[in-house]
DNA sequence: TCCGTATCCTGACACTGTCAAGATAAGAGG
DNA sequence: CCTCTTATCTTGACAGTGTCAGGATACGGA
């Protein structure tokens, strides 16, 4: 969901030529600000201060809010792993309800998120820079595990070889393909790219 | 800023400094202190100063060689790819000479890599930071891809999906367990770790 | 109304990467 | 042996970064 900053953001009956002091939802803002500017210069150009003037406030009014820099991606990655597994429950509300097919679009729905916001998906799975003994962002990092176990064994496996199978083939595809590494798959169309994924990630799924 | 900082740096005409002003083998010594730095703070703590310290040079030393910090990187990634090739040229030697052995193999020194050298392995495949239009890395990664491809084709797999299905999964047991985001599996002693992953890695194989 | 306090700003410091200019050593040609 | 050229390395500077300290502002009760 990134926004487009056209220009101040007044509150409807505020004076319209002067920023308030305060900003009314300054956390949400800079959260909304943090993921652009994750998106526009990548994990490693990412800046505290250029965060804070997206949001058009100071460079040290985050840490009244996060603390700092850790403390502003750790909210995100919290919010980013509530997001990852509504991708996934979008792909499930329209598959077919046998448990392998939930499943399966479970993955497709990693894949999604891993496509619509790389830089985004760095930050959940491979960046060191949120604090994952945080208490929100351990439990909305377990709750997409726990999912994908729950997929699991509905869908008939119960040892850790199905688990690990079906995730690492999903993790991977979504890796490659966000970093424009597996070009054979990612450069089809959507629809093909689809079936092509389908039939990938079924390979993973525990014998019936 | 700091203009007037006392500079209580006693350079010793007694102690003799025995480091020659010209080092001999920078370049090398420049790489290997890369490889040290991104071990010890990882890929978002790297700084090209701190790397200059480790090689007991001057902060803008590296510049002569490699012209900024990207070229640095860009170079250990070249390197790390080839080591990255070997470590897979390393399990195959000890495994059986069919076809299908060999992938799995390969499959396992891919995590091999992955597992000692995390951060590296995040600089060849996910970082921003290598330019990867460099001649002698694009030639080292296509050389890691080329090497897929052929085992897959030996194998007996032809087409996208088989290709994809086994580089994917390989893929994603390397990172998630280089992340230690797969403790399932991660953390099994080393030989019951390496046949847990050859079943795993053996269901992306191309049907017979 | 008034005041406590959450919110935000300004200024400073030690870092960072990169550029410019000078110092030093190695090697080639006489 | 002596100069000259060139590659190598150092020093110093600048803008940008994250974070801390202290001051300014305005919201929300009392």
């Amino acid at each position: 969901m990134t926004q487009d900053t056209p220009h101040l953001r007044p509150k409807p009956e505020a004076a319209p030529d002067t920023r308030p002091y305060h900003h009314g939802d300054l956390r949400a803002a800079l959260l909304v600000a943090a993921e652009d500017e994750l998106a526009d210069r990548g994990m490693e150009g990412f800046s505290l201060r250029s965060v804070a003037k997206r949001a058009g406030v100071s460079h040290a009014a985050p840490a009244h809010h996060f603390g700092d820099a850790k403390g502003l991606l750790t909210a995100l990655a919290a919010e980013g792993f509530r997001q990852f597994l509504a991708a996934q429950a979008a792909r499930e509300a329209v598959a077919a309800p046998d448990p392998a097919s939930q499943l399966v679009a479970a993955g497709l729905g990693y894949i999604d998120f891993a496509l619509s916001r790389p830089t985004l998906f760095r930050l959940l799975w491979q960046s060191e820079r949120p604090d994952f003994s945080n208490p929100d962002l351990g439990q909305a990092a377990r709750a997409a595990y726990s999912h994908l176990v729950d997929q699991v064994t509905e869908a008939g496996g119960g040892n850790t070889a199905d688990e690990a199978a079906v995730w690492a083939i999903a993790h991977g595809l979504a890796d490659l393909l966000a970093a424009g590494r597996m070009m054979s798959v990612g450069s089809l169309p959507a629809e093909a790219r689809d079936a092509m994924l389908v039939t990938i990630i079924r390979r993973a799924l525990p014998a019936p």
